[in-house]
RNA sequence: GCCGCCGUAGCUCAGUGGUAGAGCGCAUCCUUGGUAAGGCUGAGGUCGGCAGUUCAAUCCUGCCCGGCGGCACCA
């Protein structure tokens, strides 16, 4: 017996499978087509289990396609711009570019030994000058499509580094790495109209069937379409100066118009601004309600607060009715038209606030079942359905009929309009860094804002660029700014500013169709492989990134130059990976390496490995390297093999739920492959001489074919259904079957049987273990290499039992088993029940009253 | 607070309207020329709780409890 030696036989096939090409794409349009993508990795220079786990699911996808006929296309890049490799600039003075080519140098090592079946040949970073050129290319079709612009905005500013941060880049106020205050300032910035595309973005969810809902929800409250209408209040008395129109609110509540107690304000509001210039008292409030909101939990539990201007309006269905105007700290300036009209009745936050300011309540939406003279409303809102009241023309109506007939009344009387508003903000991707793609616009004196002609680009970094220092490295570099007007030749400077490394990572997928190609998308080869059929990533994506990415493809099919609307057909967002943690008594995290976990019965007990000092079993958490509960791959690799190691992080949870790592799980799956090894090493080397097991059957042969010709089913049902854990357990079973399963030398038939139902396991095992799969193929005689096998087919008359054995229950309680042939009807059954001794005792006594009989599956007598 | 997911053996998880399963762990034994290993056998479960539907519920329905995730004054 010779024992399975990853470290050998792993390698070897990796070669083997390199040589043979066999996971180059080829559009053969005489298959049908299929694109599986990993989203792809920022360059950190190391794998982590995280990784392992998300392209071992997907490499099950594409091995699985591949077997099944599929032509298919398993591609893989890197997600190379961004601030890491600035920040490495800063701490230890090396070149970003050059330190983020040496780390996917060291990870596309480390990711080829996974043994993933990708065509590297299409491979890419988007730091390549090749790849973001492109991207230059159509940013500025989009512009001059009017889909980029450029506005003022407000900035997170760190002094300090002399940088813009992101939102959580800010921590309590100061910045993540100077821990300066971050100062607040205007910078004009560049910006991508996503929200042309929200009716789109929201619409177009629905279609999206292979998503998981919770993902198509998080977008759709991201984007958070409302229906609603704008409605103007005249002020009654004289109006603040530049505000005579009066003030628009937004509502979606037209309906309950006729609840309006007061006009609300956001204290951002410019009403509300030139009100504090002369209202010190406003000014006042102001300045408080502003100090209120720091975190969003913060917000929820504020209480309530608001300052009554003294100015009052009237309501647009009744000149007569005066409402006061307030400012409220609970109205949210950069939603709707940051103005209300509040109807305490049906709605709490305006409830809340009357009841503390003593201002009116009337219900105008009766309830079912209420009796208009008697409904009240007390400390809680009704935001049901219902009838209108207390609204002259609008009563009796329901909710949606009211809604419509009042904003036909305010449309009529030019008071306003029906309106969609959303949450969702046009996208900034201006970053106020040098390692990212540059954006291909010069400011000139005289022409203003000029995109780079298309034949200068790409625009590239500056060689000599200096990193190191804080802030811009393009704003600082002496010369690189400096150039002509395309337009008027006259002095320029270029623009500074880079994209969003988000913008990188929202079209990738479709250059990698043809990232050879000279423009950014080869339409044709686009075409042949896009949408991606399955997509899998982390969750921590559900919104940002592929919003993103459905925006730009959307923008890029209006621009011609994609055909599909929607990227990904199929998404799946994987889970974490975990681990215990372990802490030593003074609190310090421990790493998993040097601690020492002992079971006693049913407890266990952790010590380090070295001096044996007791160590705390702490939660089992994301790996992190604060909590130093990290395992690394190549370790594992080292002493498992990376079989083993795919193996028990596909096998031991659903792909959707987070994969507790453990070194006992490991070691169990390390003890299958060697199993898996032992069964296939016991069999004839080179196969046997086949006899076709159907002849000559005997009932052991028999038997061990439908297993067989079962757990290829099984299995088969399991990868479709992503239950790539199922599917595993079937083949821990299937052998131990094989492992039972007798041998006797000498039976031909039993021999073929045994056969077959090995040349299927080698096959079945193989998108999980691809190695195992390939050495114990080859021992047996396969035919070629597993790659280029055909998955197997299970014959349908052998997954189902010639004789069933049927529970027998009486009055629901389980009495015993009969056998009866499949598919007996029950009045055979029934034959069958009777003529058996022991149930028929079960029954002394007894009068029966009914029997079921569930074809194939169960008896049950009731008696009395 | 709202929405979603989950609760099955000591642990991690399959599974099904009809006999409760796997891996790891645990116990007993065997092997000691696969040996910082291998094998046999076994114990262990009111399938989170309560009600309902059903001949029959771990599975379907409702309520409750517990854990996790997302959203959160969006008018």
């Amino acid at each position: 017996m010779a024992r399975y030696n990853p470290k050998e036989t792993e390698p070897k096939w990796r070669e083997r499978w390199d040589g043979a090409n066999a996971f180059r794409a080829e559009a053969d349009r005489s298959r049908p087509k299929y694109y599986v993508l990993e989203m792809f990795p920022y360059p950190s220079g190391r794998l982590h289990m995280g990784h392992v786990r998300n392209y071992a699911l997907g490499d099950v996808i594409a091995r699985f396609k591949r077997a099944r006929g599929f032509s298919v296309l398993h591609p893989m890049g890197w997600d190379a711009f961004g601030l890491p490799a600035e920040n490495a600039a800063m701490e230890r003075g090396v070149d970003p570019k050059a330190w983020t080519y040496d780390n996917i140098a060291r990870m596309r090592a480390e990711l080829k030994e996974l043994g993933l079946a990708i065509d590297w040949e299409r491979e890419f970073a988007t730091c390549d000058v090749d790849y973001y050129g492109k991207q230059q290319a159509w940013f500025i079709e989009l512009f001059e499509r009017g889909l980029v612009y450029r506005k003022e905005s407000v900035v997170n500013w760190d002094p300090v580094d002399q940088t813009v941060l992101a939102n959580e880049q800010v921590v309590d106020g100061k910045g993540w790495r100077s821990g300066a205050p971050v100062e607040k300032r205007k910078l004009a910035q560049w910006f991508l109209k996503i929200t042309q595309y929200a009716d789109q973005l929201v619409d177009d969810l629905q279609a999206l069937d292979r998503w998981p809902d919770k993902v198509r929800t998080m977008q759709e409250n991201w984007i958070g379409r409302s229906k609603g209408c704008r409605v103007r209040f005249r002020f009654a008395g004289e109006a603040p100066a530049g505000h005579e129109a009066g003030i628009e609110v937004y509502t979606t509540r037209p309906d309950t118009l006729y609840g309006a107690s007061f006009v609300g304000i956001a204290p951002d509001h410019p009403l509300a601004e030139q009100i504090a210039a002369s209202d010190p008292r406003a000014a006042a409030f102001i300045a408080e309600a502003r100090k209120g909101a720091v975190s969003e939990a913060d917000i929820e539990t504020a209480e309530k607060i608001g300052y009554d201007t003294g100015f009052t309006v009237k309501h647009p269905f009744d000149p007569n009715w005066e409402l006061p105007v307030w400012i409220a700290n609970f109205i949210l300036m950069d939603y709707g038209t940051g103005a209300i009209f509040a109807c305490p009745a049906h709605d709490q936050r305006d409830l809340d606030f009357a009841r503390k300011y003593g201002l009116p309540v009337k219900p105008v939406v009766l309830p079912p079942g209420e009796d208009p003279a008697t409904f009240d409303v007390g400390d809680e809102a009704y935001v049901g359905p219902g009838a209108i009241y207390n609204s002259p023309g609008l009563d009796g109506l329901d909710v949606e009929a009211a809604k419509a007939r009042a904003v036909e009344r305010i449309e009529a009387a030019g008071e306003g309009q029906g309106a969609t508003v959303y949450r969702l903000r046009d996208w900034g991707v201006s970053r106020q860094r040098a390692w990212g793609c540059p954006i291909p616009f010069v400011h000139c004196g005289k022409c203003g804002v000029v995109a780079v002609p298309r034949d200068q680009l790409p625009i590239t970094h500056p060689a000599d660029i200096e990193f190191g220092k804080s802030g811009n490295a393009l704003e600082r570099h002496p010369t690189w700014k400096q150039t002509t007007c395309p337009t008027c030749g006259g002095p320029a400077t270029r623009e500074t500013d880079t994209l969003d490394t988000f913008v990188d990572s929202s079209w990738y997928f479709a250059r990698f169709a043809n990232p050879h190609a000279e423009e950014p998308i080869d339409k044709a080869a686009a075409d042949y492989w896009l949408p991606v059929d399955q997509y899998i990533g982390g969750v921590e994506h559900a919104v940002l990134h592929l919003l993103y990415a459905r925006f730009i493809t959307k923008a890029l099919a209006d621009e011609e130059r994609l055909s599909v609307r929607e990227p990904f057909a199929g998404l799946f967002t994987q889970g974490m990976v975990t681990h215990e943690t372990y802490r030593r008594q003074n609190g310090e995290w421990v790493e998993p390496g040097q601690v020492e976990v002992v079971v006693e019965g049913k407890t266990r007990r952790a010590a380090l490995a070295e001096g044996g000092e007791p160590v705390v079993i702490g939660d089992v958490e994301k790996m992190s390297k604060s909590k130093k509960n990290t395992v690394a791959p190549e370790e594992i690799f080292e002493v498992y093999g990376v079989d083993a190691a795919r193996l028990f992080v596909l096998s031991d949870s659903p792909p959707e739920r987070d994969f507790q790592w453990s070194s006992a799980g490991v070691q169990g799956a390390w003890r299958f492959v060697n199993r898996v090894w032992d069964e296939f090493d016991a069999h004839p080397a080179g196969g046997i001489d086949w006899k076709d097991p159907q002849e000559d059957e005997t009932d052991i042969a028999r038997e061990l074919r439908r297993q067989t010709h079962r757990t290829i089913k099984a299995v088969t049902e399991a990868i479709e259904a992503f239950r790539f854990n199922s599917g595993i357990a079937r083949l821990y079973e299937f052998l131990n079957v094989l492992k039972a399963a007798p041998v006797i030398d000498g039976d031909p038939v039993l021999l073929a049987a045994r056969h077959e139902a090995l040349m299927a396991f080698a096959r079945l095992i193989a998108p999980f273990t691809p190695h195992l799969a390939e050495e114990c193929w080859a021992h047996i005689g396969g035919e070629g290499m597993v790659v280029e096998a055909p998955w197997p087919e299970f014959d349908p008359a052998l997954t189902e039992d010639a004789v069933k054995v049927l529970p027998v229950q009486v009055n629901g309680k389980r009495r015993g088993e009969i056998s009866a042939p499949a598919g007996a009807e029950p009045a055979e059954v029934e034959k069958i029940l009777l003529a058996d001794p022991e149930i028929t005792a079960r029954l002394e006594g007894l009068t029966i009253r009914k029997i079921i009989v569930v074809k194939d599956r169960i008896v049950n007598i009731v008696a009395a």
